[in-house]
DNA sequence: GAGTTTGAAACT
DNA sequence: CAGTTTCAAACTC
């Protein structure tokens, strides 16, 4: 092997680092000849030759000169076969490179330099092609185009030049360059020293490496990559490529460049394409070197700045100044071919970086570059358009950077530079856009309910202006308009947690239109951003309008201990900022502290994901809804997510959270002794009552007005049923809460948006209904869209409540919603003071069953009030809808874990919730129906016992 | 305005 | 999960 093998071997590797074509020949030469010296004179033999066809064109091409650099790269790696060995290479190519320079400089001739190149193909004997190297830059200095000239039969004879020549040529040119590339490679200074027998050696050698280090796998791949490279070549090589090929296919040379190559088959096409381009060949002669050898060692190459010299070639360098960006743009290229082989993307982003390479190599690179960015552009902007502004800019710009590219290679780089930025702007965007979007989206899902925080429902029930709608509606439309992403539905409800606030703008149209009054009433709502949450506390008259006999309506907060990043903080809590108005003391709820707010908002979101949705949740059916937003009224039929828990007051002062906002006491409240004037919850208050006080708040429910009314039976049935489910009156609330509490954990996954008691709230109402629906289908319909709800819910949390739609104002919504909807209930009674966080789980499991069957959870009290009572199925079922149709926001969140989130419930509904996604946006009016059939379906689950109640409650 | 009451939030 | 503590608002005087 070695002697023969080495001599083949040698000439076939430097064959092949030469090109496929120069390869054969080159290679064929070398193993017989050895002598590199005279391939180089093939060179212009072959360069001759290559200059009838094609190939010509490209080493003639300002490129030319940069495939004699690589010529002199593949030389180099050629000859000293530790071309294979990255490190050679580099060296080599340095010297090579300077060689080329040299010769560059010599001959002053580009065409020089570049013939050669193209001859060095054509003479493509890669022995030859070693030699080139060698000879090449002694040939250039010493004929810089005579010896392209030499025909592909002086290129063989050069091939059969002894490597002496080759050694003296490279001594005598280079004794720069040559001597450095030589030197670079072992064999090479072996050669230098010795003379060309020991190039002969060191090639033979270097063969043997090369043969050691080319896989055999390769031999293939040399195949496919002879092939290609007798594409690039055949027309100038012709003749050589034949003798190119055979030698490659029979010798191992190939390999060397194959190992190239299976960067390169990628890369080729690119390379050919190149080369079809502009300075073809010089880039070819890249594209090979870089195929031949890696983007790295191009890059040392390059880096040696010989390359700068090349940059002589004016093909190269259009820019003549710029040889070290030639360099550049060579490594660039190489490394953008080898990094395409790698990876297409980052084929793009270094070629963006190379934005300098070689235009041919560039061209191809960028084109595919394009393409791909193109691709992938499109890609992102379809995503990307739809997500942001930003992201349409981005795209807007892409596409320019595109066009730019196309139109110049250079421009092309930068513009991939730019794509890549843009790219990364995109992506970024596109994670914001996709926040955005899935908090927009989430966001609208709510629209059903109307939430209100307490704060703000009192503000609201205050102030005549803003109403439920308000401020916080008033705002997230003004962000909405800002922010075009953030439209937010006209139809979706507002809600304006602070945090909440940003998935609210993003709120989706939804059929029925959540409002959720933000607690903000009291204070600024916690606009998306600091920025606006400052503004809107500044702004906000709502903060005012609550609490605020300070301000106007608005909130203000004295906090002393809690520096205003604690729910003790109405103006936290509301997700406004604190205002001037506000005595609080060391506040940090402040537009300069967002980051700090932020975090206490996540940690008490992690403990409950709906703290800082709207403590009450009206829900509006779409007239309702519009009714109610025109008059900026809050709802009677708005409610407490998580109830209250009055013991002493009586729901009748503003201890009362619900009285405070103006609403009724819920199923979901705790509250002992209710008496609430606004309403009293028949379930809530009640069970608690019942429980307790079962009788009298009966009465006082009854009281209440219609509110009862479906208690007669509901009532007795939940008394049973709280018994029976209930056990702990407490409990009930708690079922709500507890479950919410638990469920607000869930809630978290799907977001932090639906807490527990909303979806537990709603999920009741699934449930109820459900468990009567009998079919399955039904309740599995029902279910999905119950997750949906539930989902939904979560993010609406309060709008949960108000999906229960009732809304009538007052206990009569109220009553349908315990009735139709435990959720409802459940959504009070999670926002039970217990139930607060996540309930929902609970209550969806209980409220399906108390609800229903169950007293246990809150929701039986709902359901003993009203759910019994009345037809609760209609009144529910509309609401349901509501829920279902918020979906939207439910689709992301809910759907994943809402389901989960709200413990057995959720597992029950869970299956719904897919479906309700597609249910929700279907149908509003289909949606209550889902809803219930949700509710029959969920208390299918529990239904197995006619009434969960039974089971549930007491079971529980 | 100070003190008390209340209930939610937070913590254990 | 229940109980306790903390907190701030609401209320009373």
């Amino acid at each position: 092997m070695d002697s023969p093998d080495a001599v083949a071997k040698p000439s076939s590797a430097a064959a092949a680092a030469e090109s496929p074509q120069v390869k054969d020949s080159p290679f064929l030469n070398f193993a017989s000849t050895l002598s590199p010296i005279q391939p180089v004179d093939t060179r212009p033999a072959a360069f001759v030759d290559v200059n009838f066809p094609s190939p010509e064109p490209v080493f003639k091409t300002p490129h030319t000169n940069h495939l004699r650099k690589l010529d002199l790269l593949r030389r180099c790696e050629q000859l000293p076969s530790p071309s294979h060995n990255p490190k050679l290479f580099s060296e080599v190519v340095p010297p090579v490179s300077s060689s080329m320079a040299q010769l560059n400089t010599c001959c002053g001739k580009e065409c020089e330099g570049d013939e050669s190149l193209p001859q060095d193909r054509p003479c493509s004997s890669p022995s030859t092609c070693v030699d080139a190297f060698l000879v090449e830059p002694s040939e250039d200095c010493e004929n810089p185009s005579g010896s392209r000239d030499a025909s592909l039969e002086e290129a063989s004879k050069l091939s059969q030049i002894n490597k002496s020549e080759v050694q003296i040529d490279c001594r005598q040119k280079d004794s720069g360059p040559v001597r450095d590339l030589c030197s670079n490679s072992p064999s090479l200074h072996l050669d230098q020293d010795s003379g060309g027998l020991r190039t002969s050696q060191s090639e033979s050698i270097s063969t043997k490496e090369i043969e050691m280090k080319i896989p055999a796998s390769t031999t293939k791949e040399l195949m496919v990559e002879d092939v290609k490279f007798s594409y690039q070549a055949e027309q100038p090589l012709a003749g050589l490529k034949k003798s190119s090929n055979e030698e490659h296919l029979g010798k191992p040379d190939k390999q060397k460049e194959v190992k190239v190559i299976p960067h390169t088959e990628e890369l080729q096409p690119v390379l050919k394409n190149a080369i079809k381009g502009d300075g073809s060949s010089v880039e070819r002669g890249a594209a090979t070197l870089i195929q031949g050898h890696r983007a790295q060692d191009v890059k040392l190459h390059t880096g040696s700045g010989q390359w700068g010299e090349s940059s002589c070639n004016p093909q190269f360098l259009p820019q003549p100044n710029d040889a070290s960006r030639v360099v550049d743009s060579y490594n660039d290229s190489c490394l953008a071919v080898s990094v395409v082989s790698a990876e297409n993307q980052t084929l793009w982003d270094q070629e963006d970086g190379a934005a300098q390479c070689p235009r041919g190599m560039r061209k191809r690179l960028q084109f595919e570059a394009v393409e791909n960015n193109q691709k992938l552009s499109s890609w992102l902007y379809s995503d990307l358009t739809d997500s942001t502004d930003d992201v349409s800019n981005a795209e807007s710009q892409l596409h320019l950077d595109k066009h730019s590219v196309n139109a110049s290679d250079e421009i092309p780089i930068v513009n991939s530079s730019k794509s890549e930025t843009f790219l990364h702007k995109s992506s970024a965007n596109v994670n914001r856009g996709g926040q955005k979007k899935a908090t927009t989206v989430r966001m609208v899902p709510r629209p059903s309910g109307i939430g209100l925080h307490l704060n703000s429902v009192a503000s609201i029930g205050l102030s005549s202006e803003k109403s439920l709608t308000n401020p916080g509606i008033a705002s997230i439309k003004e962000e909405n308009q800002d922010n075009p992403m953030l439209k937010l539905p006209e139809n979706s409800s507002s809600y304006q947690s602070p945090l909440d606030v940003e998935p609210l703008r993003s709120s989706q149209p939804s059929k029925c239109t959540d409002i959720i009054v933000t607690p903000i009433n009291v204070k600024s709502v916690p606009a998306k951003d600091a920025s606006r949450s400052e503004e809107s506390s500044k702004m906000s008259p709502r903060k005012k309008r609550k609490k605020a006999p300070e301000d106007e309506g608005h909130k203000r907060c004295n906090c002393k201990r809690s520096k205003c990043l604690k729910l003790y903080c109405d103006c936290f809590a509301a997700g406004a900022f604190c205002s001037e108005a506000c005595a609080c003391l060391e506040c940090s709820n402040r537009s300069e502290y967002q980051d700090t707010i932020r975090e206490a908002k996540q940690q008490i979101e992690s403990r409950n994901p709906l703290a800082f949705a709207p403590k009450v949740v009206l829900r509006v059916t779409q007239q309702n809804q519009e009714n109610e937003e025109n008059k900026g009224v809050t709802p009677p039929s708005a409610r407490h997510k998580r109830g209250c828990n009055c013991k002493k007051s009586l729901c009748l002062k503003k201890y009362c959270e619900c009285y405070q906002a103006g609403v009724g006491c819920s199923f979901g409240c705790r509250c002992e002794g209710c008496k609430n004037t606004y309403g009293r919850k028949d379930g809530c208050g009640e069970l608690i009552e019942i429980e307790h006080k079962k009788p009298v708040e009966r009465e006082e429910k009854d009281l209440s007005a219609g509110k009862l009314r479906s208690t007669g039976v509901n009532m007795e049935v939940i008394n049973t049923s709280q018994r029976l489910l209930r056990l702990s009156p407490v409990t009930p609330s708690i079922q709500g809460s507890n479950s919410g509490n638990n469920v607000p954990k869930s809630h978290k996954l799907p977001s932090s948006y639906h807490t527990s008691p909303e979806s537990g709230a709603l999920v009741l109402p699934y449930y109820v209904e459900s468990p009567s629906s009998p079919t399955n289908s039904m309740s599995i319909n029902t279910f999905e869209e119950a997750r949906e709800e539930l989902s939904m819910i979560p993010y609406d949390q309060d709008q949960a409540l108000l999906k229960l739609d009732s809304f009538s104002p007052g206990w009569d919504g109220f009553p349908d919603i315990c009735n139709l909807s435990p959720l409802t209930s459940l959504s009070p009674s999670t926002t039970h003071p217990s139930s607060s966080k996540i309930k929902e789980p609970k209550i969806i499991q209980k409220k399906v069953f108390p609800w229903r069957s169950s007293p246990a959870t809150p929701l039986p009290h709902f359901a003993e009030r009203k759910i019994f009572s009345e037809p609760d199925s209609e009144s529910v079922l509309p609401n349901i809808r509501e829920d279902d149709i918020p979906q939207e926001i439910s689709d992301e969140r809910l759907p994943i874990k809402s389901v989960q989130a709200s413990s057995p419930k959720q597992k029950r509904v869970s299956p719904p919730q897919r479906r309700l996604h597609g249910t929700r946006s279907s149908s509003s009016p289909s949606l209550r129906s889902g809803r219930k059939f949700i509710l029959q379906s969920v208390p299918s689950f529990p239904p197995l016992t006619p009434y969960s109640k039974n089971n549930r409650g007491q079971g529980s």
